[in-house]
RNA sequence: GCGGAUGUGGCGAAAUUGGCAGACGCGCAAGAUUCAGGUUCUUGUGGGGGCGACUUCGUGCAGGUUCAAGUCCUGUCAUCCGCACCA
């Protein structure tokens, strides 16, 4: 069979026939089958495309065969900052750029073969998308979930630009190697703190791999404690957050984040230049270096003294880089005996360290004692343990206001603003009268004339136009627009809820229409999105909830992480490691099915691997082998009608391949689905040995082995469905069940053992249960022999598996 | 440092509740077909020992539980991923 000129046919014809198109007017068995759409950063897919779009496309056939009304669209995150910086340096806007790679990707998509309702296609960078994007936007700020707050961004002073995570490399800009430093700047943040709880909470309900909800519930971070409030000698107060209130008697300093409020109020003047210097010093580190457990702690004091609010000491007021602004209150108390890194600090520094903890035994005198214990040397607590401690000390606190209990959240205020130009606007207008206003005149327009090259501002600040050609909605004053866009995960938050009514021109989406269609019942993508994208888009559906836009808790039912395609040399695919494999020769060579099969076969679908090219080949002849296989089944040859031992021993095969592939393809199982479909050929081939052959039954078993395969290789099952005289469509055929009686043998292998060491095979019949299965082989005569004349001292017997003699 | 995973032949990998480790495939070897290469078909293929029916070792390493461990428990090493001093 020539394989591409075949797929060529199929695809025009499935495209025709609109065969698997997505039946709206019925939804009750719908089965919403969403890979994570992608970004058209280069212009053509790479195998990781392939891997995910492709298998999860063969799931979708397969649930289709089940009897499923498939949803499975397609679409583009189209926003981002590798197109500017593309533009940035080829000249070439990103509009452009980003169309046209669209253009190629969906080009080759549609030749993967698969089943993506097209008619639902998405592309955020477009106004009928974006339109929608500042609508929720619009509809989080009046719920209080957006607000404006100061937050650093890193800054190259050089370039006079706002540089990404990415962009600085070991402390330095990537295009010119300056000095990256931290600059405060008012940016736009979405209140998903508020919603940490829950998101927390609903994890433990999904079916999602257990590892990616165990990092979102790290990510989320939460933590009981107390808040303990510290005086400072000059009168002002702050707060610390403590999961050991019960070794607060120890503290002999504490410690805040160089960023916090107070710092520049509290530092004396004798301290104010090293105070000074190392917050400099501070500013050119980034989070990562910063948090670093490799570099040692510093700090440095501040001359101010703040009193111990449980026993009126006076202690120093250091900071240090270690304690973060953004976690917690941004200060920490300080207790060397009873934490190792406080322990450290205060023998680098000189501080005191005086034991309040005791191992509940007495045995363990070393210091640091970090874990709880029994606390000592602190006044009427003394005797408590660390847990009892914890809350007698908070509620002592609590009665004269310095302190108490909290839950504190490791996750943050998600930060939307990008001061970049590839982005959707912010629809918000700034008044002189009202202040920030919504433009709810939407879509506030990206506009295509922009300088984008960096020069300080956001490049939309330099569009006289976008800024400035607007009136205060509220007072009809002249105003200006905000020039920051959003990040592109706020496009990706809600995309799912827009495909399945992407052209309603009304509203973001109906909401009746997605209470039936959501929420998704697979959803396949990398797992680098455990954290970010999966939990934005849970709280993007919660907030829609509360606002009573859709009546559903979560937006992902069911989750599927595919594994890595590696190069072939077991690295990550890379330019610079220059071992990227193309999907486009493999295709070209063998056809997409054959790519398909390969991905399916060659890789456990969770874990991936490194890429083969032998692997391929073998796939090729198989497939060359199954067209060879069904073919003589539909061969002229001598008939019977009969049932012999020959069509029982096919039979066998064919109904437990039926059951294994069926399992196998609903979950992801596809190395295995193949392998067993790889066994079922095998007993094809065997029988057609056989000089006169069941017609009926060879026949009914190649067209189940097709059926299983269609899911897998569809035009290839497609062609020869056709070829062997089937109706078209195999779209549309059940998938074949098994029959639980074909599998029923009436003697069955187990395996005799003798003092656990395997020694005999033995057909039984297969209804004995344990003690006839005992009873059956202790009188059988090889087993006696074996015995030696000994009689067993015990016997244990496993119908159907085996027997161990204990002798 | 914390959290999560992974570790099985020359290679990719299989292995319900603990129940014959290595399915399926690649590769390799031998044979048949072929002028030859390719294709196709047959057989073999974890290590050691034995002519042999057999025997012994074997799932990163070391222990343990069990009649029985790739699977469970304890410790340990290595690799990968995530988070990063989380107070």
């Amino acid at each position: 069979m020539d394989k591409i000129s075949v797929e060529k046919k199929w695809n025009k014809r499935w495209q025709d026939t609109k065969v698997y198109q997505f039946d709206k007017s019925n939804v009750d068995n719908k089965h919403y089958v969403l890979e994570m759409f992608s970004y058209p950063s280069g212009s053509r897919l790479h195998i990781g495309h392939w891997y995910n779009y492709a298998l999860s496309d063969s799931y979708a056939r397969y649930k289709v065969m089940k009897g499923a009304n498939v949803f499975q669209p397609m679409g583009f995150d189209a926003f981002g900052l590798p197109a500017e910086n593309f533009a940035i340096k080829s000249g070439i806007h990103p509009e452009d750029s980003t169309l046209k790679n669209i253009a190629v990707m969906e080009e080759q998509l549609k030749n993967i073969g698969a089943i993506f309702d097209w008619d639902a296609e998405i592309k955020t960078c477009m106004p009928d998308y974006y339109k929608w994007t500042q609508w929720i936007f619009c509809q989080l700020y009046k719920h209080g979930l957006a607000y404006r707050k100061k937050a650093p961004v890193n800054w190259c002073e050089h370039c006079n630009t706002v540089l990404a995570n990415e962009q600085v490399v070991d402390g330095r800009c990537e295009r010119c190697d300056n000095q990256v430093v931290k600059k405060d700047l008012t940016q736009w943040f979405f209140k998903i703190t508020n919603y940490a709880e829950e998101l927390l909470n609903g994890l433990d309900d999904l079916d999602w791999p257990e590892k990616t909800k165990a990092m979102q519930r790290n990510w989320i971070g939460k933590s009981q404690g107390g808040e303990i409030e510290f005086q400072l000698t000059t009168g002002q107060a702050f707060r610390v957050f403590t999961t050991r209130a019960d070794t607060l008697f120890g503290c002999s300093y504490v410690v805040l984040a160089p960023e916090h409020e107070l710092v520049k109020q509290i530092t004396t003047d004798e301290c104010r230049q090293a105070v000074q210097d190392y917050c400099d010093e501070v500013a050119k580190t980034n989070e990562i270096e910063r948090l670093s457990t490799a570099k040692e702690k510093t700090g440095v004091f501040t001359g101010a003294y703040a009193i111990n609010p449980i026993n009126g000491r006076k202690v120093q007021v250091w900071i240090g880089d270690y304690v973060l602004a953004t976690y917690g209150t941004g200060a920490v108390m300080g207790v060397p005996s009873h934490d190792a890194r406080d322990f450290d600090f205060a023998t680098k520094y000189g501080l005191a360290i005086e034991r309040v903890i005791k191992s509940a035994d007495g045995s363990d005198d070393t210091l640091p004692f970090c874990n709880d214990g029994v606390m000592v040397n602190s006044d009427k607590f003394s005797g408590l343990t660390s847990e009892e401690g914890r809350l007698a000390v908070i509620d002592e606190l609590e009665k004269v206001g310095k302190g108490k209990l909290t839950t504190n959240y490791r996750l943050r205020d998600w930060l939307v603003s990008r001061q970049r130009y590839w982005g959707a606007p912010i629809p918000v207008i700034y008044c002189p009268h009202c202040g920030e206003v919504l433009d709810e005149n939407l879509p506030v327009k990206l506009p295509y004339d922009v300088d984008f090259r960096p020069d300080g501002t956001s490049p939309l600040a330099r569009h006289h136009g976008f800024v400035n050609d607007v009136k205060c909605p509220k007072c009809g004053a002249d105003a200006k627009r905000e020039v920051d866009t959003l990040d592109t995960f706020v496009c990706s938050s809600w995309y799912y809820l827009r495909y399945p009514d992407s052209n309603n021109e009304n509203a973001p989406f109906d909401t009746e229409w997605i209470d039936k269609m959501l929420p998704v019942d697979k959803y396949v993508g990398g797992a680098e999105h455990a954290c970010m994208h999966l939990l934005y888009a849970r709280f993007f559906t919660k907030a829609l909830r509360d606002m009573g836009y859709l009546h559903f808790d979560e937006p992902f039912k069911s989750l599927v992480h595919q594994g890595i395609i590696l190069g072939p040399d077991g690295n990550r695919m890379s330019k610079s490691r220059g071992n990227v494999v193309s999907p486009d020769a493999y295709v070209g060579e063998y056809g997409s099915d054959v790519f398909r099969c390969y991905l399916a076969f060659g890789f456990k679908y969770i874990e991936g691997g490194p890429w083969s090219e032998d692997g391929i080949k073998a796939i090729n002849k198989w497939l060359d082998r199954v067209e060879r296989y069904v073919l003589a089944a539909f061969d002229k040859y001598e008939t019977t009608d009969k049932m012999g031992a020959d069509e029982q021993q096919l039979n066998v095969v064919r109904h437990n391949t039926i059951k294994s592939v069926d399992a196998d393809y609903e979950a992801f199982s596809f190395n295995t689905a193949v392998a067993r479909m790889m066994e079922l050929v095998n007993a094809m081939s065997k029988y057609d040995q056989a000089p006169v052959k069941n017609a009926k039954f060879y026949q009914d078993t190649a067209l189940d082995l097709l059926k299983m395969l269609a899911p897998l290789a569809p035009h290839f099952a497609e062609e020869l469905w056709e070829q062997v005289g089937q109706d078209y469509s195999i779209v549309k055929q059940a998938f074949p069940t098994f029959d639980e009686n074909a599998l029923k043998l009436n003697t069955v292998e187990v395996l005799v053992q003798i003092n656990s060491k395997p020694k005999l095979r033995l057909n039984v019949d297969s209804s004995l249960d344990r003690a006839g299965l005992e009873q059956y082989v202790l009188s059988q005569s090889k087993v006696v022999e074996l015995l030696e004349g000994k009689q067993p001292k015990k016997v244990i017997a496993v119908p159907g598996k085996l027997v161990n003699l204990i002798v």
